[in-house]
DNA sequence: CGCAGTATACTTATGTATACTGCGGTGCAATAAT
């Protein structure tokens, strides 16, 4: 009964105030349990009408929604498109770095009084306790964490403040969440549960195979290899689409050389000023820049149907991002290239990318600094000598080790039953190591991807976890034959997709998925591996757990 | 981690080999100077 008046009810929503006749299964089904107040972790492409999801509903419970978004160019974005619709129940507001005091009063009370019902904000207003303290005051009846694959992508040092937000939304209350992301792999959908802290989501899956895009990849021993091959796509595709490289000199010394050669191309990339930023993206949306060569700051939340290639001049870091990446093309369903163009120099540059490991001392240092007295983050710098940004990372870790605590007030410390400094600083240190080998291993998936003569969809999607029966049919091996189709049998697979299972010397993990006479396994300390099934078996290498 | 660019050494005149250095993504917010 109380299904079918929701359905109703959202229904009629999403006719009123969208003006869409209908809404596919998927949307449907993540908006009722937002309608029932249950948690939800929700991965659909994006143009799937993902923020529906959260904005129909949140029209029809009584009470104001947050929204947690982490861009604030998408969150402008987000909130000019809910105003188009010139409907009360879509007013939304936003606090962050770009609104003056005044403007932060005036927002807070216009969702007190009714006057907006979307309050947008990021995760490191809320950790202001001062601000965190007004948001629960206006009593949100709803979370919806946008982009939520930030989290695990993000939170681990570029922006800490994504690891906390599971204790900052039960500081504004603890109402129910949504968490919405298009991409997100098995660990990254159990990490952004775990940081979120939901409580038994309701999970909502969209398959990620997507047929009118044509995976081809080339490795270029040469630079005017590559070249030639960037060329060649160029001349056939006069569709707009964007190129992925890997640093902003090179964005910007490539697009200059496209440019002369008669190709009208823009680059775009995180250290321009924000008018210039703006005003590229705007102009690409428009259809008026054909080529953007970009860094991957250029990306989330451009939502243009018809982008007809996407092309990577270097190996990305992970499939993750690639995925995300390349997703972006033929969301108008009209067939679109995806090309990456690799050689294996890439991987030093991403290896630089993750990082070196703490120093030790240093960690100890801070650990002990923190088991004496609360301190804030600018005392902490002065006394250790760290930069913002090591400090931020080293935090983030000892948090995780359970030796820092947030402490109300912008101050840090050290909570009740906290390992002593040593131990937390040799625990933090083994969790660098951990995400470390974790990180690179992605990057070894990504190379073999890269690599395989087998299906590129298969290996795509095994990699999130989705285990496809037959070959994808639409990448370069195949057309080239050289993918072979295995039709697996219930018992050559002994442990199933997602099961988990042991090794002796690498311990626990999680059974992604087969191809061909492979099996990719995600264990929780070392990381992506690849192994051949036949050596599994024979050998009794893995037991189910 | 690996590349590009520069500096130095060795050579005995114009260039080559080696060594060293710097650089490299994603953005919030707050701060300081106009």
């Amino acid at each position: 009964m109380r299904r079918f008046r929701d359905t109703t009810a959202l229904r009629r929503a999403a006719r009123d105030l969208f003006g869409w006749d209908e809404l596919r299964p998927n949307q449907l089904a993540s908006m009722r349990a937002v309608m029932r107040r249950r948690d939800a972790l929700v991965v659909l492409p994006t143009g799937a009408g993902k923020s529906a999801i959260y904005q129909i509903p949140a029209s029809l419970i009584p009470g104001c929604t947050v929204v947690i978004s982490p861009l604030l160019a998408l969150q402008q974005d987000q909130i000019a498109a809910l105003h188009e619709r010139r409907r009360p129940e879509l007013r939304a507001v936003r606090i962050s770095s770009a609104e003056t005091p005044s403007q932060q009063a005036k927002a807070l009370a216009d969702v007190r009084d009714g006057r907006a019902e979307f309050l947008f904000i990021t995760p490191e207003q809320l950790s202001d306790p001062t601000r965190l303290a007004e948001v629960r005051a206006l009593r949100p009846a709803l979370v919806a964490i946008d982009e939520a694959h930030c989290i695990s992508a993000w939170g681990h040092d570029f922006r800490p403040d994504y690891l906390a937000l599971g204790h900052l939304i039960e500081g504004i209350g603890r109402p129910p969440v949504v968490a919405l992301t298009a991409t997100a792999s098995p660990p990254v959908r159990d990490d952004i549960v775990a940081r979120l802290r939901l409580r038994d989501p309701e999970l909502v899956l969209s398959g990620l195979d997507r047929p009118n895009l044509f995976l081809e990849v080339a490795h270029c021993p040469t630079e005017d290899y590559r070249w030639r091959r960037l060329v060649a796509l160029l001349r056939e595709d006069e569709r707009p689409g964007i190129i992925y490289t890997p640093t902003r000199r090179s964005a910007e010394e490539l697009a200059g050389r496209l440019t002369d050669a008669g190709f009208p191309a823009q680059y775009y990339h995180g250290g321009m000023p924000a008018g210039a930023r703006d005003e590229l993206h705007r102009a690409f949306l428009a259809d008026q820049v054909p080529i953007m060569v970009a860094t991957s700051a250029f990306g989330m939340g451009i939502d243009k149907p018809n982008i007809a290639w996407v092309v990577h001049v270097a190996l990305p870091d992970s499939p993750d991002s690639y995925f995300q990446e390349i997703g972006r093309a033929g969301r108008d369903g009209q067939p679109a290239r995806v090309l990456l163009l690799w050689q294996a120099e890439d991987i030093g540059l991403q290896r630089y990318f993750t990082g070196g490991l703490p120093d030790e001392r240093q960690l100890h240092e801070l650990a002990a600094l923190l088991h004496a007295k609360p301190v804030n983050r600018k005392q902490l710098r002065e006394l250790t000598g760290l930069g913002p940004r090591k400090l931020g990372q080293y935090l983030a870790l000892l948090e995780q080790v359970g030796a820092v605590a947030p402490r109300g007030r912008q101050l840090i410390g050290a909570p009740r039953y906290a390992p002593a400094p040593r131990d937390a600083a040799r625990a933090a240190l083994a969790e660098a190591e951990r995400q470390q080998t974790v990180t690179r291993s992605r990057t070894d998936m990504m190379r073999a991807f890269a690599e395989t003569t087998g299906c590129r969809g298969q290996a795509l999607l095994a990699y999130f976890g989705e285990q496809m029966t037959e070959v994808c049919g639409h990448c370069d091996n195949c057309h080239a034959g050289t993918s072979v189709a295995v039709v697996r049998e219930a018992d050559d697979s002994p442990f199933p997709v997602h099961s988990q299972v042991r090794h002796p010397e690498w311990g626990a993990g999680m059974v992604l998925g087969y191809e061909e006479d492979r099996m990719t396994v995600l264990f929780d300390d070392v990381g992506y591996k690849t192994l051949s099934v036949p050596v599994v078996s024979g050998q009794s290498l893995l037991t189910l757990v």
